[in-house]
DNA sequence: TATGAATGAGCTTTCATTCAT
DNA sequence: GATGAATGAAAGCTCATTCAT
C-alpha cells in the first residue's frame, strides 16, 4: 500500500499542474537544456548550442528565461520540489504510523518510490548534483528542500522506530545517512553510471532492504 | 596492522616521488587551480583567474601545461593513482589473506585508511567526481584505474570471504556497491557537505563497520 | 505687440492642427519616446523600453512608425516646423518694419516668443540638439528649415538695420550668429543646464537685450 | 603677453606629460575611437567599429579598457584636464591680475587661448557635449572641473573689474554666461557646425572682443 | 488595431592560447 | 623560463523588426 503515498501527494502536485502556460518552444528549449546540461555540464554548454538542438533562436530562449543561469534554476527548482515532495505532505509522520508498522516496510515503501522518481527524471538530477555544489540559488534551495524538510523528517521516523525497538540505538542522523547512502549509491549506479547493465531491480531492491533492516538490527552479530 | 598496506604502498609511492622537477611556480599554479576548480567547477574557471592567484603569469601556465584541459589531468591523474595504490599492490590478495582473519578486519583497514585519503585530498576528489562524467580523457582513466584495478580485486576478496561463510551469498557487484556507498557517503557527507560538522570519526566509523558487517551477516533478524 | 507675430503663425499651425488623427497609444508612445530619449540618448534607448513606459505592445510602435528612427522624425519634425515657424511667415520683412520700429524691440520680441517655445519643448529640443549632428535625415531638415528659412531672413533684418544706422557696421553673419549665442546659450543654461536654479526671466532678458543693444551700438566706448 | 598663462600651464602639464606608458596600439584605438564617437555617437559605435578602424583585434580594446565605457572615459578624462587647465593654475586671479589691467585684455587672451584649444581638440570636444548629458560619471567630472573650478574663478574676475568699474554692475553669473555663449557659440559655429566655411579669425576676435565690451560698458547706448 | 512570441544579426565582453621579448 | 600584450573565436545577451493571431 505505499502508494497510498502518491495518493496524498497527488494533491500537492495538482497545484503545480496549473503551472504558467508554458509555449511549446519553451518546452523544446527546456528539454535541449537538459539533455546537453547531463552531457557536458552546465557551463560548458553554450546557448547558441541548446538554441540549436531545440530548434528555435537563440534569443528566444532569452525572451523566455533572461539569464541561462535563470534557464538552470527553471529546470531544477520543480524537479527539487517533486524530488522532496512525499515528505513534505502535511501529516508525514501519521500517515507513516498508519501506513507502516514496521521501519522494514517504510523503508521499502521509500525505496521504490524514490527509484521510480530517479529513473523518470534521472538527467535532470544529474544536472542538480553536479550543480548544486557550484550555485549558491540552488544550494539555498537544496537547503531549505532537502535539509529542512526531508532530512528532519526521516530523522524523527528514525527515532520513532528505535524508540520502538526495531532499530539500534546510534545517532539518528548517522542512521539516516547510511540509509540515505545505500539508496543513492544504487540509484546512482543504476542510472548514471551503468545504466546499460543489465540489472534486475526486484533483487537489488530486496537486497537493500535486508542489507539495512540487518545493518540496523538489535541482533549481535554470529 | 593496516598500516603494512601503507608499506606495501611505499613501494609503489616512491616512483611517484621521482618525478620531474617541478618548479615553485608549478606547484603555485597546481594549488591555485585545484582551490578554484574546487569552488567553481573547471569550465567556469579561467585560466586568468588561476595565473592571478597563482602569482604567475598568464603565458606561464600554458609553457608548462600546454593547454588548460592539460592542467586539470596533471591535477587529478596522481591523485586518482594514488587513490586505488592500495589496491593495486601487486599481491594484493594473499596479502590480505594472511593479514585479514575476518571481512570486519578488511572493512575496518579500508575504511579508515581510504577515510584518511579523503581528507587529505578532498578538494582533488571533489574537482574528480564532478569532471570526471565530462571530461572523457578522466573517465578512461576512471574506468582503468577504478573498475578494471579496484572493483574487480575487492569483488574476488568478496567471494573469498563468501565461501568461508562470512558473509551472505549475493551478487559481489551489489555487496561491493553497498559498502561503497557506506563508505562513499560518510566521506561525502564529512568532507564535502558538511566538513564544519562536529565529527566523531571513530564512532562513525564503528557503527559503519557494525552497520555493513550486520547488514551482510548470515543470521537471520528477530 | 509681439504676440502679432504669433497670430500670422496661427495660419500657418491651422495646417498641422488638421493632422491626421493620432490614436491615445500614439501619444503614449510618443510621450514616453521623447522622455526616454531625452533622458539617455536616442541610440540607448531601446523599443521595449519605450513600449514599457508607454504601456503598449513592441508591435504597436512598429505598427504605427514602422522603425525606430521614423518615430524620431515623427518627434522631432513638427517641433523643428514649429521652432522656425514666426520666421517663415510669408510677409515676414514687412510686417516686422511695421511692428518694429527699433532692433531692439524685434530682438526683445523674438526673445521672448522664442524661449517661451524653449521652455515647453526643452525635452525635444535637447534631443533635437543631439541627434541633429549623427542623423542625415535630421540635418537635411535642420539645413532646410534653418539655415535657408531663419538665418537668410534675421540676415535681411540685420542688414536692414544696418542700412538704418541702428547697429554697426559688421558681417551680418557674424552678428546673427552673436544674438543667436547669446539667446540660445541663455536657452540652454536656462532650461537643460541648470533648470533647477532660481531665474529671474524679466531682468535676465532685459540684461541680454541691452548686452545685445550696446554689443551691436555704433557708440564708441569710453 | 598672454601666452605668459600658457607659461604658468606648462609647468602643470609636464605631470600629465609623464602619462603611464601607452602602446602603439593604444594610440590607435584612441584615435580611432575618438574619429568614429565624433562622427556617429558613442552610443551608434561598435568596438568593432572601432577595433577594426583601428587595425588591432576586438579584444586588445578590452584588455586595455576593460569596458567601452571606460574607453569614452580615458579619452574625455585628460581634454577635460586640459580645457580648464588655464583656470585651475594656482595664482590664477594675482597673474591675471598682473597681466591684465583691463577686462578686455583678458577677454581676449581667453579667446584667443581657448580658440587654439577648441581647434586642436575639436573631434573630442564634439563627443564631450554630447556624451556629457548621458553619462554620470562624465557628468561628475563636467561639474568637478568646470563648474567648480572655471565658473568660479571667472565669476571671481567679474567681480573684480566691476569692482574697479569697467564692466557693468549685473548678476557675475549672467555675464559670465553670455561672454561664454559668445565664445563657445563662435567655437561650436567655427569648428563643428561650419569648419568648411572661409572665416577670417582675427576678423572675428576683434569684432567679439567688441562686441562684448561695449555690450558691458556702463556708458548708455545713443 | 493591437499584441507579444519569435527572430537572427549584432552587441559587448571573455576566453584559451600564442609569441616576441 | 617567464612574461603579458595580442589575438580572434565564441560566449551570453540585446535589439529592432516581423508576423500570426
Amino acid at each position: 500500500m505505499p502508494d497510498q503515498v502518491e495518493q496524498w501527494l497527488a494533491e500537492l502536485l495538482r497545484l503545480n499542474d496549473e503551472e504558467e502556460k508554458v509555449t511549446e518552444k519553451q518546452i523544446k528549449i527546456v528539454q535541449a537544456a537538459v539533455e546537453i546540461f547531463a552531457e557536458k555540464g552546465y557551463s560548458a554548454t553554450s546557448t547558441s548550442e541548446i538554441a540549436q538542438k531545440a530548434g528555435v533562436a537563440e534569443g528566444t530562449i532569452f525572451r523566455h528565461y533572461k539569464t541561462k543561469q535563470n534557464l538552470l534554476i527553471a529546470i531544477v527548482t520543480p524537479i527539487m520540489e517533486k524530488l522532496v515532495a512525499p515528505f513534505v505532505i502535511r501529516n508525514f509522520q501519521e500517515v507513516l504510523n498508519v501506513q507502516y508498522e514496521h521501519f522494514e516496510d517504510f523503508m521499502r515503501a521509500m525505496l521504490i518510490n524514490r527509484l521510480a522518481f530517479t529513473r523518470k527524471y534521472a538527467p535532470v538530477l544529474k544536472v542538480m548534483i553536479h550543480e548544486i555544489p557550484f550555485n549558491p540559488d540552488l544550494q539555498a534551495q537544496f537547503m531549505e528542500h532537502v535539509s529542512t524538510n526531508v532530512v528532519e523528517r526521516v530523522r524523527r521516523i528514525v527515532v520513532h522506530f528505535q524508540a520502538q525497538g526495531q532499530i539500534i540505538e546510534a545517532p539518528a542522523d548517522s542512521i539516516v545517512r547510511m540509509c540515505a547512502s545505500t539508496i543513492v549509491g544504487y540509484a546512482v549506479t543504476r542510472y548514471l553510471l551503468a545504466p546499460e547493465r543489465d540489472w534486475n531491480d526486484d533483487e537489488e531492491i530486496d537486497l537493500m532492504v535486508r542489507f539495512m533492516m540487518h545493518g540496523l538490527s538489535l541482533n549481535p552479530v554470529r
